[in-house]
DNA sequence: TGGCCAACGCAAGAAAACTTGCAGCAATGT
DNA sequence: ACATTGCTGCAAGTTTTCTTGCGTTGGCCA
């Protein structure tokens, strides 16, 4: 039973104080479910007391029960991730392909929050000034540098892709001089290559990017650009690729509108974009 | 200065506990919003106590102090009202990235259209039962191709992948025989060596699997499965791996969950097999 | 006016949540 | 091999938050 059908089953037991309660609680449910007792009374005027025996008298054993479903009611269930996953849970039951759609839309609906159009900008401006590029994925990241790796040669630029050993790539990092771009993929774990490939880059005087997964801002050294942004699943299981690839492919999308040289320099939309890109 | 920030500028001290904490954090901001210090540390299986110090190391003058913050980023940031706004400005603003994601999502909230479970685990008890697979995945799909060659190599089974020119690929497939299975990556136009593989697949008595795109129904001759859905973005322009890329995934869960023969036997539900799963 | 009852604040007590000194342990360097 | 350093869990201490018995207050009815 939800918490609104609690009120009006017990409405006409309520106190005025009791009422003034309710009232706050139906104006600002989202600040209540974060509030302790005392907030909620004192932002009535009434003792923290009152608040308590309102939950009781709403059948919810403490007044963090009663909390805890103002949550799940006016926070959890509002999430723009959860509404998507329950309205394709409702056209396909639950079925595994449904529930991986789920998740990856909703991690894909998340990512805005971690990555602007002011950051992507800022990245794709550096690739467009570097000399060279060199991509850096290894593991799991692999098949997304490779897909960068393409996409940026595809638009003229000079890339190298760092494979091979740990030998092989550091004599592949002996040609990088200032001018140069690094863009490297990140998820899970932080690479052993990672910290001496990032030191080499900054005392070069090359500009680094790193796209990653959660583990983001726990990088060290930091790069110079940071795009990160969580990928779908939970954190130890089964993660795929589709939340960086994303950025990634926006990050293309950002050159080709920044770029002021080329051939595409007047066009703004995607939908331009796209009917100008070859893909 | 937001949490995230915070973090970043905290990231070279922090410990391996700590940035476990961050990762979860970061994986789920909602949900550690509303939870309490031992819960998030229960989490991630380390000691309340070093969720406290984390907050402290990050700046805030307690873990509640810590809390708020991440309620005021990723809750009260969010309410709806913040919400309509921030939409707003991004369709007015022409956003290339909340254009993308949009189209991401459309595409993939079709794909249950065009594929479902049956054929799935139809394809999935191929690759289970072959002896050998090979891939093949040209072009704009040798990203995918590399990740399906990774994903299936980690589930124990014999992986080949057809690199190099016709002739090097010609070689490689001399080796199939029957019992073997191919799964092939096909978007925008059919391969030159598209017919002669699959021709070559059937004379020796191998099944063949092939992923694709709007193309998918037009390939010739054709595949044992094939499994296809319009990718995201228009016709010929600026397409992702997306969609394919879901479906391959969504491919390797089937396998998971079709395989008696293995560790995973009865799981049924994805969040079962991802908490089971080595991603 | 007096008696009754419900409501409510008070404040002490209980529970939950958070903090911190300490010790064990593992990794790293000498 | 030993010393050092730093991470982390433990457990006791502290603070915050919630609960509850009690007494006062104010309204209502006889």
């Amino acid at each position: 039973m939800s918490v609104l059908e609690r009120v009006q089953q017990a409405a006409e037991t309520l106190t005025p104080s009791e009422r003034q309660l309710v009232k706050q609680l139906i104006a600002n449910p989202r600040d209540i479910a974060l509030a302790t007792a005392s907030e909620l009374a004192s932002r009535v005027g009434v003792h923290e007391a009152t608040a308590s025996r309102l939950a009781r008298k709403l059948g919810y054993p403490s007044y963090s029960g009663f909390r805890n479903a103002i949550q799940q009611e006016f926070i959890v269930k509002t999430d723009p991730a959860v509404r998507v996953r329950n309205t394709l849970d409702q056209t396909t039951s639950g079925d595994l392909l449904a529930d991986l759609i789920g998740r990856e839309i909703e991690a894909l609906t998340a990512l805005p929050r971690y990555v602007d159009m002011a950051r992507l900008s800022e990245a794709a401006r550096v690739l467009l000034d570097a000399r060279r590029i060199f991509v850096f994925a290894r593991g799991n990241a692999e098949a997304l540098g490779v897909q960068v790796e393409r996409r940026l040669r595809r638009m003229g630029l000079q890339v190298f892709a760092l494979r091979g050993d740990a030998r092989d790539s550091a004599e592949q990092v002996l040609a990088m001089e200032k001018g140069d771009a690094l863009i490297g993929c990140v998820f899970r774990r932080q690479p052993k290559l990672y910290a001496p490939l990032l030191d080499h880059v900054r005392a070069v005087g090359a500009k680094s990017i790193i796209i990653a997964g959660s583990i983001g801002p726990s990088l060290a050294p930091k790069s110079d650009h940071l795009l990160f942004a969580p990928r779908s699943g939970s954190q130890e299981g089964f993660q795929t690729l589709t939340v960086p690839m994303a950025i990634a492919n926006a990050l293309v999308l950002a050159m080709a509108a920044e770029d002021k040289r080329g051939a595409l320099e007047k066009l703004e939309t995607l939908g331009q974009l796209i009917a100008a890109f070859e893909g």
